[in-house]
DNA sequence: TCAACATAGTTTAAATATTGACATAAGTGA
DNA sequence: TCACTTATGTCAATATTTAAACTATGTTGA
């Protein structure tokens, strides 16, 4: 778990070229000698091998632009399997997946006990059974997203708030259990990784990624890796203060950007200005309990002009927008991918979250910035995770013939 | 000026030593071999003929940890000369420095008219006279750092409030007047990668660079190199909003970081309670003129205890603490190095600043990040300029003997 | 004091990787 | 059709990297 701390060594044409094609895609051999910085010759031998071990093939042929067309190169998504799983309070989305990113296996583990022994028991018994039916080359790695704090380089987690566990070392748990090299980051880092491969953010190689759920996180990415910081903790945005003299939140601070933008802070306005008698459509059946009434309903009604519903969503996403705002400033990045199911579920609240951010940041800045709204659901922080583990760890070698240690 | 991506180009083992040893300063064999992930062969081999050329040199045995002691190597300083410069709206602070950061040559050449042709010219006009006393082989390549959001890619000033600059290309201006490939960027970004390399931050890879004075500019650095973002505008800290109703600042938003906490907002606040009224040490002589009262005075005020210029620079320094702490919270730095007057010249800014800090990040990255003060005066921003052409263009390349083109 | 061990660095032939230069392929446009 | 452009293939020549055996220089403890 605690190699150095370079991401996939560059020795040899093929590891760099298969690197390239799995963090960037498809691209031809032209692309690919400018990105490497290999020679035409050293490219075009290293494919052909590549192909002749059927690591790679050629899909399209281009449209010419005015001689020979290029030919499109991608990694043969069925060669190989990576593993990936994300845990929360009450079970493992344990995925298995092919190169490209398509999920080929995905299995929901729960787990009877809010311990880390019974998590590390439950999947440590389903996993052999699921790898089971995937009858294709499972590479040794295994990548875990979970929630909270996470030293990456120690698989280490410091410090979770939703599993209620404090430094336990669940990479070599794991990595006991299962034979398999483990790595340990932050779900929402997974997450967004995810979707800088392959999904919203599949176009960009600057990235932020937020994930707003019941909490909010993310991950930057620069030139499609994740920046880990210096104990893996990059990307706590969750904990912004946004309003100094706001809510207490768990991390001991006031007014941290998720107790005022995430899903119950917006269930819990609601209720409040429903109880103060505000009017709403809301509020259905006079039996209604107000108790019951979850987010999707709340964004689902403020999307269709609930006056109520829309003023609480915009409030919620006004904070999210300045954080945003800060974050285009600071990183500037190509993109911003908004994921989970806030987002998801409610179109006003990313409109006003994308407005206050286009106020309210630097102008060059911002129309260098795309928002675009996350692809994966559930299975996504599994996929990252498991690119993670990737990336980590073998940067291709055990694909390729042995030549020497 | 619009290279690929890449810093650096990995190929041959040497560029690599070489560029590892720029970076990260002084190491040992066995240390070089561990951080490039070469073999202990193709190190020995390497160094050996690095010192043949008199680009490395061993410097001191190290004490022994139970075997033969390693010995460390640098790279010989006085072999080349990389040149920077640093611009504001008066003149250029032009600087000639070798391979380990020394100043070898220093010139101010103001500018008569504030136009870019004229500071291009100055420049033009001063270079060869600065460079005929360095008897050493100057590198063809000169770095410039200028305050104002710079596309770094195409070597454009964007937008310069400071200078009053729109859209100049002052990259190829330089390029085609000195006849030396121009690298451009954001002058706190320039003076953060000195500090990184050489000052204040040399024992970090992950750190951040804040540097506070009439602005407040920021440089961002993971693995010892600059991050630049989409269009490299990454680190524009000082338009982080951190009072929604607060002042009106150049950029069109309210309640910029800049606004509330640089050099300017401390003076005013100070000349406004005095006028007010307020009891001061900073009154002095009855016919004092508080509107030339500076910084450097208030801060030494709020340093031996005065109350009023205490609770100005607390202010403002609280303004910056809470930006601070989601700078942890987002990067997870090892260090934040804070440069510039204000730090250097008011030891209960710091203080306070370091307080927040502490008290609104998170504690288990909190606990993670040093805090330093800036090393470097005004030789900084042209010291980390040159550094950053030689990341962007050579490599070293132009410094082994050619081999092929 | 000396053997046993630990760590650092060197040398060699042999294995690998990379490239320049030239050849070929497949399109465009007049 | 020819001239031109862009993409890719081939191979001998060259450059780089390595494993393995060896040398060097320290510590530790009987």
């Amino acid at each position: 778990m605690q190699d150095s701390l370079r991401t996939g060594d560059q020795k040899g044409s093929k590891t760099a070229i298969l690197q390239m094609l799995r963090l960037h895609g498809t691209m031809s051999r032209i692309e690919l000698m400018r990105r490497t910085e290999l020679s035409r010759a050293t490219i075009s031998l290293a494919i052909s091998e590549l192909i002749e071990l059927k690591l790679v093939r050629e899909t399209e042929v281009r449209q010419s632009t005015g001689g020979r067309p290029a030919t499109s190169l991608e990694l043969v998504p069925d060669s190989h399997i990576i593993l990936g799983a994300d845990l929360n309070d009450q079970m493992w989305i344990l995925g298995a997946f092919d190169l490209l990113g398509n999920t080929v296996g995905k299995l929901q583990i729960p787990y009877s006990r809010p311990v880390p022994e019974a998590a590390v028991q439950a999947l440590t018994e389903a996993l052999p059974q699921f790898i089971q039916h995937l009858d294709k080359s499972i590479l040794p790695v295994i990548g875990l997203g979970v929630p909270g704090l996470v030293d990456t380089y120690r698989g280490l987690i410091r410090s979770s708030a939703v599993l209620g566990w404090q430094n336990v070392e669940l990479g070599e748990m794991v990595e006991r259990n299962l034979g398999r090299s483990t790595v340990v980051l932050n779900r929402s880092r997974a997450r967004g990784l995810s979707e800088c491969r392959y999904g919203a953010g599949k176009e960009y190689d600057h990235m932020i990624y937020i994930g707003v759920d019941t909490g909010i996180g993310a991950g930057i990415y620069v030139n499609r890796e994740l920046i880990h910081g210096a104990i893996g903790g990059a990307g706590e945005i969750g904990h912004t203060t946004v309003d100094a003299d706001g809510p207490l939140c768990l991390c001991g601070n006031h007014g941290c950007l998720q107790m005022l933008a995430a899903a119950p802070a917006i269930e819990q306005d609601t209720r409040r200005l429903l109880r103060q008698g505000e009017p709403s459509t809301l509020l259905g059946q006079p039996d209604r309990d107000i108790q019951l009434l979850k987010f999707p309903e709340i964004g689902a009604a403020a999307d269709q002009g609930d006056p109520l519903a829309l003023r609480v969503v915009e409030q919620a996403a006004t904070y999210l927008g300045i954080v945003m705002a800060n974050l285009v400033n600071l990183l500037n990045p190509q993109a911003i991918i908004l994921g989970g199911p806030v987002p998801k579920a409610c179109n006003s609240f990313v409109q006003t979250a994308v407005k206050v951010m286009r106020q309210r940041s630097m102008n060059l800045l911002s129309a260098a910035t795309a928002i675009r709204i996350g692809t994966f659901d559930d299975i996504g922080g599994s996929l990252g995770a498991a690119n993670f583990a990737l990336d980590r760890h073998l940067s291709f070698s055990h694909l390729l013939p042995a030549q020497g240690k």
